[in-house]
DNA sequence: CATTAGCACTCGTCGGTCATGAGTGCTAAC
DNA sequence: GTTAGCACTCATGACCGACGAGTGCTAATG
């Protein structure tokens, strides 16, 4: 049997309908709703076509259809139109980006922020990897006669800070010479060639200044890893109580669980492709508790190179054209925003 | 009508049997589980009167008693009994507690982490208050031609960095000696001191300096207000779902909405008086949607200065005496782990 | 006089029945 | 190929009755 444009029409209409009540749909509602100049049972027929072709459901007898994870993905692929942001939307966008802000860590906020509020998802934003960021310098600060606190700063900004103890014995001038060597031989580095010369540093270096020296190299060690590295931003997550999908208490726990773990939440958006939106239905989704769940993710870049992830989690019955020209608006401003912090 | 020997025993035991089923307490429960030596039916005359009393409620007519708010309260003020945690319980807080942290930020994570942990309910802390630690200095760091990063450092670490615009004029010295000057003047006062010194500092000074040493000034001004000021950390959130109370999704939904808003936790906390532990009952509370919940916190001191809150809330059916251990042992292990970082 | 046994009464819970209505599939007519 | 008609399915919600946990009252008991 063969797709032919009546039924992507029906189709299309339940998807439509389907988004907006979250209720099954009956043939009769198309016919009312959608004047496709057909009667009921011919949409029926043709609904039954649609079923056989396993792009919609019956979640029980005789009760209207719903779109199957396939039918979801047989309509981004072939039938969603193209939006566009409302001309309001995309310069709330832009000025909430261009606003007074610096710093990667507080733009990161504000994206996943904007993604909550213009879709009425879950926003799920993954920094840029500091790995990608250069290394400018460390300054390591006397605070007290045994403490200093040692401070990184990446094209980023200030990575990590930390406070260190420091023998009695090191003056100020010490501290500097610490690390103007550790400066030296790092600045300009990314932070992915510093992770990779780090060892072989630590070990040429550390006779010669031994603890804070050591200590300092493993502050950098550390902002290159884990919790630092991609951090995870959450926005809007309390939207999932707004998708009758998720009235369900069990359901809102496991998701909110999951959100939770930054890094299954990390897992989940690595499989986004480099170039354009990728959108990720039910099923296809790797992790069990997201069955229910689809994802639109884009990455941003910078100099071509991508940087980070951002993306939105919603229900399979989701707005997806929306959730598309959201996501991409906000990719290019995103990528704007970071070329004026990173760059210069 | 008196409150007698007995009548104790037995609001103790519904108190008792209600916290650990959720489900309201008849007179055969009491007889059957606590040997009180005496019948159901006299049990149910003493339950009457402890009814007449407001100490316990009936849900519906002739169904088991539960505690009323004002039967909690008379529980925690005659009742109960000093609960010392577990031995084992003790050490795994008190090496959380001095493990590897050294930054404020990071104790204040694992305090709340404990708190959720230990007692399954949901953790509330508000961080030192910054106007309560002392200035140590500002470093200004040039990173392009044209842009500075500063980074103030107090007693608790470093509190804000942020990227400055500089005129591509002023050179790394000019830097270095702004910094110096706003450290000349503000070192070892107290946030608070700087906050009331920096109006009139600012005045007096912009002339000299103008852009960079204002904009200096208001990152201090920043590091000072909300968002820093008093952060609040949660932990265990997602304990609220193992209540049975809050099976309910609207529930669940408004709690998670007022814990998000750092702002009324904040004023929730407030309440809290300088010594001793406090706890507030279902209706006690002023926030509305805290109707079914009670909130058992203590402030943490430094040098009997008061410092912060830690607390936790869970519904009024909660383990009070378990709570109330808990949050004393922790405020201890916390005053003490902050004179290690924040003292000399 | 306090305690207890007995008993009638209340009320939430659970399972079953039934009417309703939305929606389908099939068939026959157009 | 399209449509009208009709029998059929099934979720939903209202209603009913049995059940049982629990109470309050009363009268008997020590």
């Amino acid at each position: 049997m063969q797709m032919n444009d009546r039924k992507q029409k029906v189709l299309w209409a339940i998807i439509h309908d389907y988004v907006s009540t979250a209720e099954p749909v009956g043939s009769r509602t198309i016919a009312r709703k959608y004047n496709l100049g057909v009667s009921p049972a011919t949409i029926r027929n043709e609904m039954s076509d649609l079923e056989e072709l396993g792009l919609i459901e019956q979640p029980y007898t005789s009760s209207g259809r719903i779109p199957s994870d396939y039918g979801y993905r047989y309509f981004v692929d072939c039938l969603m139109e193209r939006k566009v942001l409302a001309a309001e939307e995309l310069r709330i966008m832009q000025q909430t980006m261009s606003d007074r802000l610096q710093e990667v860590d507080y733009l990161m906020q504000q994206a996943s922020a904007i993604i909550s509020q213009l879709t009425n998802y879950t926003a799920v934003v993954l920094g840029p990897q500091v790995g990608k960021t250069t290394f400018q310098q460390i300054q390591l600060l006397p605070i007290m006669p045994t403490k200093a606190v040692a401070v990184i700063i990446t094209s980023a900004g200030v990575v990590e800070s930390k406070i260190l103890d420091i023998p009695e014995s090191l003056t100020p001038e010490d501290l500097q010479q610490v690390s103007a060597v550790i400066n030296e031989s790092l600045r300009g580095l990314t932070m992915n060639q510093v992770r990779a010369s780090l060892s072989h540093e630590l070990a040429e270096t550390l006779k010669k200044q031994k603890q804070v020296l050591s200590q300092s190299l493993e502050i950098i060690d550390e902002a290159l890893h884990a919790d630092n590295d991609e951090r995870v931003y959450l926005g809007g997550t309390l939207n999932i109580f707004k998708q009758p999908e998720f009235k369900d208490v069990d359901k809102i726990q496991t998701l909110l669980g999951i959100l939770e773990q930054h890094h299954t939440v990390r897992e989940l958006l690595h499989h986004t492709p480099e170039r354009g939106v990728n959108i990720t239905i039910g099923t296809e989704n790797k992790h069990e508790g997201f069955r229910n769940c689809s994802m639109v993710t884009a990455t941003y870049h910078l100099d071509g190179e991508v940087l980070g992830v951002i993306g939105l989690v919603g229900p399979t019955r989701m707005e997806y054209s929306r959730s598309v020209a959201v996501i991409e608006s906000l990719t290019e401003n995103l990528s704007f925003a970071l070329k004026r912090i990173l760059n210069r």
